[in-house]
DNA sequence: ACTGGGGGCGCC
DNA sequence: AAAGGGCGCCCCCAGT
């Protein structure tokens, strides 16, 4: 069964065996509705009322999500970045221009604040929904899932050490410095390459750095550091390190800290679906793009562990499930896929592996890759495989001629512009078509792998319920479940459990494995 | 003083 | 080894 949640405090079950509640209470209220009937809570937005629930002990297990929901169903519409609120799925409904989404304070709460949507709304908006959605229920119920995940990790935040965090900074680019300063080590760098250019350089300056390498004979396209790299001068070194060195500081130093990290625990927002791929994307904090170096200072509290697992080769993997190439699909059922394939690729000495050569041939295959010793590699994966190759070298394909592609559980791609049908009848529109071929034959992939990820969080959280461990990461392929030492072994058999059960969901009975990489750590930076 | 594009790099 | 896909965030710098 279904409840309605929202407005002024009211609910009302969607069964139509009542209407609209008013209740004092609305946390108690679904608190107790939680516990005594499970249902699939129906409300506007999780990202904006559910928080408020979590801080008041309120968990629940299911809903449906009129916003994320609504991006799904525009989506399939070729619409994208269209208002999503119950009101904009109200209008279009009656056919008129929907209204634009209030901005985030200004929009209605189920604890008061702004005027609140009416229930009757949300509720007309779900039944519209409900007719319309098809093939993407199930997609629309793990989007739904992964916002009340979303929402309860922000809510308990990944366990971070910022005496960690501050001795890692400390010993790499020196002691926090006044405003308006360089840390020593990084001021260090700058003069350094000041002196090796013999005038005065500011490397945050890619124009100045550009200049000071014309002017020392060694012009540079860009100051890539793979650009740079070639370049052999004694600037180099310090550049390449100061970059480095710069952006940690910058991007994750102390004013990352202090923004970002309260009472021992990182809670970053994170945007479900964000990402046309489905992927999630972060407001603020970044918390999809923590450096490798930072994994230090995420630690369990004492007497708790992480159980960090990743999925292994995901993205080959997915597109054997959905391409079922009978030699391939073999392959990705071994527990190294690339392994697997190296027999399929020619030995050459002194080049890279055969294993290698495989990882390369089918990394460009989904991203569109193809030149230099790649092109013979692509060749040997077509040959060998041809249904894994035709099923991305299709959705290239349409991407060129402006079509739009599906993942397996139907989240669409944005289709060409007008314009795009107009600039490519043009020779000028060959680039443009090229890279929106590469962008649709990555979205395949990259979109259903983002699907069974989702569905390996949505599982485990469930699986998780009842449990005093709780997730507090998810990134693309990769969770986190902070711990309780005595329940180790079952959340590592939870997470098992859930990848199996993401797996059967989203393919049925398929030969292809997805293995986890799990480890049990005190600290991120020990796993793997 | 603010804004927006570009360059560059962190993560997957 | 380099180069393809997806992002967010920071800086610089030129335009207002």
């Amino acid at each position: 069964m279904a409840f309605g949640a929202e407005g002024d405090g009211e609910v009302q079950a969607l069964d139509g065996t009542g209407g609209p509640r008013r209740v004092p209470d609305l946390a108690a209220e679904i608190r107790e509705l939680e516990r005594t009937e499970g249902p699939r809570w129906v409300w506007e937005s999780t990202a904006r009322d559910y928080p408020r629930l979590l801080a008041a002990g309120v968990r629940v297990a299911r809903c449906h999500d009129v916003e994320l929901t609504e991006g799904l169903l525009l989506a399939r519409d070729g619409v994208f970045g269209g208002p999503r609120s119950a009101a904009a799925v109200l209008a279009r409904r009656r056919g008129v221009e929907p209204p634009a989404d209030r901005p985030r304070e200004d929009q209605p709460s189920l604890f008061g604040g702004a005027p609140p949507t009416p229930l009757a709304d949300v509720v007309a908006a779900w039944r519209v929904q409900d007719e319309r959605l098809g093939a993407l229920r199930l997609l629309a119920a793990a989007e739904s899932a992964g916002g009340l995940a979303a929402a309860e990790m922000s809510h308990d935040g990944v366990p971070w050490r910022a005496d960690a965090h501050d001795a890692l900074l400390t010993e790499l680019i020196g002691p926090r410095p006044a405003p308006g300063m360089r840390p020593r080590l990084l001021q260090n760098l700058a003069d350094s390459i000041s002196a090796a250019f013999g005038s005065h350089v500011n490397p945050d300056s890619p124009q100045q750095l550009l200049k000071a390498f014309a002017q020392v004979g060694h012009p540079v396209s860009s100051t890539r550091r793979w650009e740079l790299r070639k370049v052999d001068h004694p600037a180099v070194p310090h550049v390449l390190e100061y970059k480095e060195l710069a952006r940690l500081y910058t991007a994750h130093g102390w004013s990352w800290l202090d923004a970002w990290v309260r009472d021992g625990r990182f809670r970053p927002e994170y945007v479900v679906g964000g990402v046309v791929s489905g992927r999630w994307a972060s407001n603020g904090g970044g918390a999809l793009q923590i450096p490798k170096v930072l994994r230090r200072a995420v630690v369990a509290d004492e007497g708790w562990s992480l159980v960090v697992a990743d999925a292994a080769q995901l993205e080959p993997r997915v597109l054997a499930a959905l391409a079922g190439d009978g030699a391939f699909t073999e392959a990705a059922a071994q527990g190294d896929l690339y392994a697997a394939l190296a027999d399929a690729f020619p030995e050459t000495p002194g080049g890279p592996s055969r294993r290698d050569k495989a990882k390369i041939a089918l990394l460009s295959a989904m991203y569109g890759g193809g030149t230099g010793e790649a092109v013979a590699l692509l060749a040997v994966l077509r040959a060998r495989f041809p249904a894994a190759f035709d099923y991305v070298e299709e959705a290239a394909r349409a991407g060129e001629r402006g079509a739009s592609v599906s993942s397996l559980l139907g989240r669409v791609s944005p289709s060409g512009t007008a314009e795009y049908r107009e600039l490519i009848t043009t020779a000028e529109g060959r680039r443009a078509a090229l890279s929106r071929g590469r962008f649709t034959r990555n979205f395949v992939v990259q979109a259903t792998a983002a699907e069974w990820a989702l569905a390996l969080l949505a599982l485990l959280r469930l699986r998780l319920r009842d449990r005093r461990a709780h997730l507090v990461f998810y990134q693309h392929d990769e969770v986190i479940v902070h711990t309780p030492d005595d329940e180790v072994e079952e959340v590592r058999a939870a997470v098992a459990e859930a990848a199996g059960e993401a797996t059967e969901l989203l393919f049925g009975r398929t030969p292809v494995v997805f293995p986890l990489h799990t480890s049990v750590v005190a600290s991120y930076a020990d796993a793997k």
